[in-house]
RNA sequence: GGCGGGAUGUCCGAGUGGUUGAAGGAGGCGGUCUUGAAAACCGUUUGGCGGGUAACUGCCACGGGGGUUCGAAUCCCUCUCCCGCCGCCA
């Protein structure tokens, strides 16, 4: 959400980044026209409510007094009349200001590429090369059922398409894979590990900007009206909503391993065919609460301790800036890293880091006092996934695929898979 | 799931229809005192939205929403969360 005097005082600003998203700017004229009517009604009303303070108090000095009051009552009938009727018409327009609100996207930085697809993202930085077979590399669906360690029958018997089944060395690498970048992201890096609830009440929703605009991307609970988190960026975004932050214990940095959950509806075709675009998927997640005077350098941390993940794992991968039109909803910069899988042949990607200023803090409320006794402002919050699995494992079992079908694993992974160094499928089911 | 109790400012806590935006305390900030600090004392300290060049000023907010009333922190309805007891259960 934008600050409405922001807009009123900057329109242009705000027309030029819709433009730039290749959005409609149409509504905040129409916005600024609510707001201005918005405001003429206020005056109206409050003048009106003004009266009836002062003229109720003046009843009660009337009756303690036992004098009569009878007409100023009749009279301040008919003012709370009309109070309620303006109070009925304001509560409309401010109902339309704020749904409106809600779907202006954040304005993009200005070092963001301005373009209109994924052509026109740029590339930043590549790391390591793209490995050299001397046989040709399979695909992650076929050494995970050569090996024996991913089942997609299985899983869409348990659940449907869409879902994955990991057995034995594989799910070991899943539980692996969480606990080396956990470890990585709270020994090396900083972070403070949580572990949030895999559902979350509207609010949330509402807070990080998944809602109103992606309700049907989401699993929702119906009774409760709860939904599964798609990125655990929700629950750890949403862990300071309307609170005041002391200004001292900035930056606050979490990291979350939680599953995420995606309809992905109207996603089909090969897309969909193995772990690239699943429904359920692992994801360890960074989240940082920042001073907004630094938020852009910690963007740039946040990248890098991501990265980390990549390097020690030896995985070749590129950086690209977003474009415009590509940089999500509630982000004003973002960052993609994207891990090579030779089998595939192309770049995935398994990590968005954004910084969404002070969009999601406006929504959640989420402030904080820069010194003690000085007025709250709004802190900026960012994050990036640190990074998301199945993607990453696809590179992992593509990378490291040995000719006669087995998977060496990296050396920083052995440790966590009880001093494993290679797959093979005598390990499987 | 059933019954009962509760939610007040940064925190604790008083307040059951009319100067209560809110007593009192703690904390923070400023000051007096002190060589310095502590203690003591004095003062100050909620947020949001409007109007005004400004000084200043209006409205709203006592968990959320709705209602009663000339007037609601206070009465009624409803929802959420917390605590206790019972039931159920990994």
């Amino acid at each position: 959400m934008l600050d409405i005097k922001f807009i009123r005082e900057n329109a242009e600003i705000v027309r030029k980044s819709l433009r730039d998203r290749m959005g409609e700017a149409g509504t905040v004229d129409e916005l600024l026209k609510l707001d201005m009517r918005h405001r003429q009604l206020l005056q109206e009303v409050e003048g009106l409510k003004a009266t009836r303070n002062r003229v109720s108090d003046e009843i009660g000095r009337l009756k303690k007094q036992s004098e009569d009051a009878g007409k100023l009552i009749d009279e301040m009938k008919t003012v709370s009349q009309n109070i309620r009727s303006i109070d009925a018409e304001v509560k409309g327009v401010s109902q339309q200001i704020s749904s409106l609100g809600l779907i202006i996207p954040n304005i993009v930085h200005s070092s963001v590429p301005v373009g209109g697809g994924e052509k026109d993202n740029v590339e930043i930085r590549k790391w390591g090369q793209a490995p050299v077979f001397k046989f040709k590399p399979l695909t992650h669906l076929e050494i995970g059922e050569t090996q024996g360690i991913l089942d997609f029958k299985v899983a869409a018997k348990l659940a449907g398409s869409g879902f994955a089944f990991f057995s034995g060395p594989g799910a070991r690498l899943v539980r692996a894979m969480t606990g080396f970048m956990l470890d990585l992201h709270t020994e090396k890096h900083g972070y403070r590990e949580v572990f949030p609830p895999f559902l979350v009440n509207r609010d949330c929703m509402l807070g990080t900007g998944q809602l109103p605009k992606l309700e049907k991307d989401m699993y929702r609970i119906d009774e409760e009206d709860l939904f599964l988190i798609p990125t655990a960026e929700v629950p750890v975004t949403n862990i300071h909503r309307g609170e005041i932050i002391d200004g001292e214990k900035l930056p606050l940095c979490y990291a979350a391993y939680t599953a995420c959950f995606r309809r992905e509806a109207g996603s089909y075709g090969k897309e969909t065919r193995g772990l690239t675009r699943v429904h359920q998927f692992d994801k360890v997640e960074l989240v940082k609460f920042v001073r907004p005077e630094t938020s852009y350098d910690e963007l740039e941390k946040l990248l890098s301790d991501a990265e980390e993940v990549l390097q020690k794992l030896g995985l070749h991968y590129r950086v690209v800036s977003l474009c415009t039109a590509e940089v999500s909803f509630a982000a004003a910069k973002c960052y993609d890293i994207e891990v090579w899988a030779p089998g595939e042949g192309k770049f995935l990607e398994v990590s968005s880091c954004s910084n969404f200023t002070d969009f999601q803090a406006r929504r959640a409320g989420i402030r904080y006092r820069p010194a003690s006794g000085a007025r709250a402002e709004y802190v900026h919050t960012l994050n990036g996934s640190g990074v998301a699995l199945p993607r990453v494992l696809i590179a992992l079992l593509e990378t490291y695929q040995q000719e006669d079908g087995s998977i060496l694993i990296p050396d920083v992974l052995r440790s966590y898979m009880g001093g494993l160094e290679t797959i093979t499928s005598r390990e499987s089911i």
